[in-house]
DNA sequence: CTGATTTTCTCGACTGTCGAGAAATAATCC
DNA sequence: GGATTATTTCTCGACAGTCGAGAAAATCAG
C-alpha cells in the first residue's frame, strides 16, 4: 500500500505545482497562478512567499500595464537560482551544455569520441574534465550545478536513484555509473536516460501543453545505426511516465542475422543501418556486422533502392517488416498509441513505408483498433534536449519543494 | 503535472491506508495500527472514531488477555459492512460467488454456458437474473453490495471506470458492457478484469505480504485454449500496478498458422490448445481451428509425446518455443521478473519446457540479466479469486475512505 | 491494597488550506 | 481634479489534520 500522508507533504506537492506552473508560462501573477493551479488565493500567497524567500523566485521588475484596477506583479523562476549540464553522448560525439534555471542555453561544446580509445575509464576521466571546463568557462562553482542529465542510447538502470549504463551501443556492456563517478565532488543530482526516452519526454510534454483533446501515450522510434524505442504514457495520477524499453534487440525472427550485440534476430539486425547494408550486399547474415556505417554509404543504396535495385530495395523492406513486426509486438503489450519516427534513418521513410505497414497490419489489437498513426518527426537532437530540460528542471523542482 | 493536494487528501490516504492494514490483519490494536501505518497514536484515535462511527470497523468483543498493563482493544473491519459479488466467466461454466467485506464466501452457484447459445443479449439477461438470485439466497438488498467484480479471459477496455470487453474467446469481438448494464439499478461498483491479471494481481499481493525480500514485479502466464498474460509491477509509489497485456495474440511467427482471432502467426495458434493438436495432427496451418479442445484429448497427444511419437513431441516444442520467445519479448519491453506458470496447460509443461528455454533464451536482455526464474503454480482459480477480492476490497477501501 | 506496566485517550501546538474582506493602485467618469 | 470603479494583492480568522506529551484507564504482581 501507499505511505502515510502528512500536511507537509500537501505543502511540497502544492509548491511543486506552483513552480512547474511557473516555469512552463515563464511567468505569471498571484491570480494566474491560483488560477492554473485551482490554489485559493490565499494559499498562493503563502507559497510564493515561501519560495521568494528561498530565492527560488522573484518579482519580475517589467511589469505588465494596461489593466484597470491594481497592476499585476509578474513571478518567474529566478534563472541564476541554479544551472543544469546536459550531456548526450552519441556514438562520434559528445555534446556538454550548460543551461540556467530557466533553460536558457548558456554555453554548449562537443568533444568528438576517439575510435579506437574506446573503454569507459578513458572516458569518464575525459567526461569529468569537460564538466569541470564547463563550469570554469562560465565561472561557476561545482554547488551550483543542481543537475547533472546524461543521455545515450543504449540500456539504462531502471532504479531511480541510480544512473548506470548497463550496455550501449558506445561501451558496449562495460558498465558505467555516472552517479558514482560524480558522488564525491557534485552535490547534483546525476540522471542517466535513454534517448530516445527523452524523445517520448519531449513530445508528450508537447502533446500536454497543447490545447486539443487529452494527451494519453506515445511512442517515439529512432532510426540509424540503433534501433531506439521510447514510451510516455499518462500514469493514474495524471503523471507523465516514460520508459525506454530495449526495443532494437527485442527479438524479430531468427533469419534477421547476427546483431552486434551477440544475439541472433534483432529488430536492429534486420533494421539497423548495418543490418540494411547487410541485406543489400547479400553478405551472409552471421557475419559480424560493421561497427559503424557512413551515412553517404546509406545514401548509395537508398539511392539504388529508388532506382529499383532489386536487392536494395529488398533490404530496405526487411527493415520495414521487423520495425513493423515490432511494433505489433509492442503494440500488442501496451495499447494502441501514435508513432513518432524521428533519426537519421527517417531520410530512407519512403522506402521503409511498404514493410513497415505491412509488418504492423499482423495482430489482433489493430485489427480491431485500426492500425497506429505513424508520423515522421525531424529534428530528433532538438527533441532529446528539450526531454533532457523537461526532466532536469523537473526533479529540480520537485527536490527544491521538497527542502 | 499532478493535482493539487489538501488536507482533507491527507486524510483520505491516512484512512485508506488504516482501513487496509486492518483488513490484512483481520483485526489490530491502535497500537499495532500505528506501527503498521507509523501514523502517531493521536491520528490512529481520530481514524479509528470516525471509521467506527461511520459503521465501517468495530471492536472486537473477544480481546487478547496475557498482557500485564491495559488490555488492547482489538478493531476490526464488520464484515456486514457491505458485500462483494465475484463472478468469473470462463468457457464452459459461470461462477458467481458471494463475499461479505471481510472477504469470507457466503454463498456460491455455478452454472454451464450453454455453447449453442451464444449472444451477448441472451447471456446478459443470465447474468443479471444470477446477480438477483445471489442477493435472494442470502436474502440482501441490491444497495448492500458495495462491488461486483468479473473476470474473464480476453481484452478488456482500459478505461478506469470502464467496464466493458472488448474480446473475448467466449463472445468473439461482441461487445459487452457490464457497466453500462447494471448502471440503473445497482450502486454498486462494477468491474471487469482479465483472469491471469487477476492471478497476477493475486501472486503479487502474497509476495508483498512475505517477509522476504521487496517485491518489484512478476507476470502470470495462463496456458489452456487461449493463452494470458498478467503483468504486475510496483509503481512509483508503492502501489502495485497491474495490467493485461494481448500476449495470446501477440505476433510469433507467420508459421504459426491460422488463428481463432482471424490473424495469423500469433502466440496462441502455436501454444493454445488447438494449436498444439493441429501441428500433432499435421492438420493444415491454415485451417480454422477447432472451437474447444476436450482436455483428454490434450492428454492423448501428451501421452504419445512422452512415449516419443515425433509429431506430437514436436507440436508442444513449437507451443514451448512460441511461448519462450514471447516471454522474451514481453521481458525486452519490461524488465526481468519472475515468470509463474499457471492453467490446465500446466500439466503438460515437461514437453513444453524444452522449447520454452530454447525460445527465452534469444535477446540481449536476458542474456545480460541471465534467464527468469519459471515456476509452475497450480491452483489458477483460486488465486483468481483471491485477485478478484484484493481487487474489490481495495477498491471498496479507497471508496469508503473517500465518503 | 498499592505500585508497576501497558495501552488508550485527550489536549495543546503546529502546519496547512480556504473564503471573505481589507488594502492597494491605476483607469475612467463627471 | 476628485470621486468612482475595477482589478489585483494581501491579511485575518476559521477550519481540518497531524503530532508529541502526558493524563487516564485497566490489568497484573506482590
Amino acid at each position: 500500500m501507499l505511505t502515510k500522508s502528512s500536511t507537509e507533504l500537501v505543502r511540497q506537492q502544492n509548491s511543486a505545482l506552483v513552480l512547474a506552473a511557473l516555469r512552463r508560462a515563464r511567468n505569471l501573477s498571484h491570480t494566474e497562478i491560483s488560477a492554473a493551479t485551482g490554489l485559493a488565493s490565499a494559499t498562493v500567497s503563502a507559497i510564493t512567499a515561501e519560495l521568494e524567500r528561498a530565492g527560488v523566485i522573484a518579482k519580475a521588475e517589467q511589469q505588465v500595464q494596461g489593466g484597470r484596477g491594481r497592476p499585476r506583479v509578474l513571478f518567474t523562476p529566478r534563472r541564476d537560482c541554479g544551472y543544469v549540464i546536459v550531456v548526450r553522448i552519441s556514438s562520434d560525439v559528445v555534446q556538454y551544455s550548460l543551461t540556467d534555471y530557466g533553460g536558457t542555453l548558456l554555453d554548449r561544446f562537443e568533444e568528438s569520441r576517439n575510435h579506437d580509445q574506446r573503454g569507459t575509464t578513458a572516458f569518464a576521466q575525459i567526461f569529468v574534465e569537460a564538466l569541470e571546463r564547463l563550469l570554469q568557462r562560465s565561472r561557476l562553482t561545482r554547488d551550483r550545478v543542481l543537475a547533472v542529465s546524461i543521455s545515450s542510447k543504449g540500456l539504462v538502470d531502471v532504479d531511480n536513484d541510480a544512473a548506470r549504463l548497463l550496455w550501449s551501443p558506445v561501451f558496449g556492456s562495460e558498465q558505467l555509473d555516472f552517479a558514482a563517478l560524480l558522488a564525491p565532488q557534485w552535490r547534483a543530482k546525476v540522471m542517466l536516460n535513454n534517448e530516445t526516452l527523452l524523445v517520448a519526454q519531449a513530445l508528450a510534454a508537447e502533446a500536454e501543453r497543447a490545447p486539443a483533446a487529452g494527451f494519453r501515450s506515445l511512442a517515439a522510434i529512432s532510426l540509424g545505426h540503433s534501433i531506439g524505442l521510447g514510451v510516455a504514457r499518462k500514469g493514474r495520477f495524471g503523471e507523465i511516465d516514460v520508459t525506454a524499453p530495449n526495443f532494437g534487440h527485442m527479438l524479430h525472427a531468427p533469419s534477421a542475422g547476427l546483431c552486434r550485440c551477440g544475439a541472433y534476430g534483432c529488430i536492429e539486425a534486420a533494421a539497423g543501418f548495418y543490418g540494411i547494408l547487410r541485406a543489400a550486399f547479400e553478405v551472409p547474415p552471421d557475419t559480424i556486422p560493421a561497427k559503424f556505417v557512413p551515412i553517404a554509404e546509406m545514401d548509395k543504396i537508398a539511392a539504388s533502392a529508388r532506382q529499383g535495385h532489386r536487392m536494395a530495395g529488398y533490404a530496405f523492406r526487411q527493415a520495414g517488416l521487423a520495425l513493423g513486426n515490432g511494433i505489433s509486438r509492442m503494440l500488442s503489450l501496451y495499447e494502441r498509441m501514435p508513432i513518432y519516427v524521428t533519426g537519421p534513418g527517417t531520410r530512407y521513410f519512403d522506402l521503409l513505408h511498404g514493410g513497415l505497414v505491412e509488418g504492423v497490419s499482423q495482430s489482433l489489437q489493430l485489427r480491431l483498433q485500426g492500425p497506429p498513426e505513424i508520423s515522421v518527426v525531424l529534428d530528433e537532437q532538438r527533441l532529446v534536449f528539450d526531454g533532457h530540460l523537461e526532466r532536469a528542471l523537473g526533479v529540480i523542482d520537485s527536490e527544491i519543494a521538497t527542502a
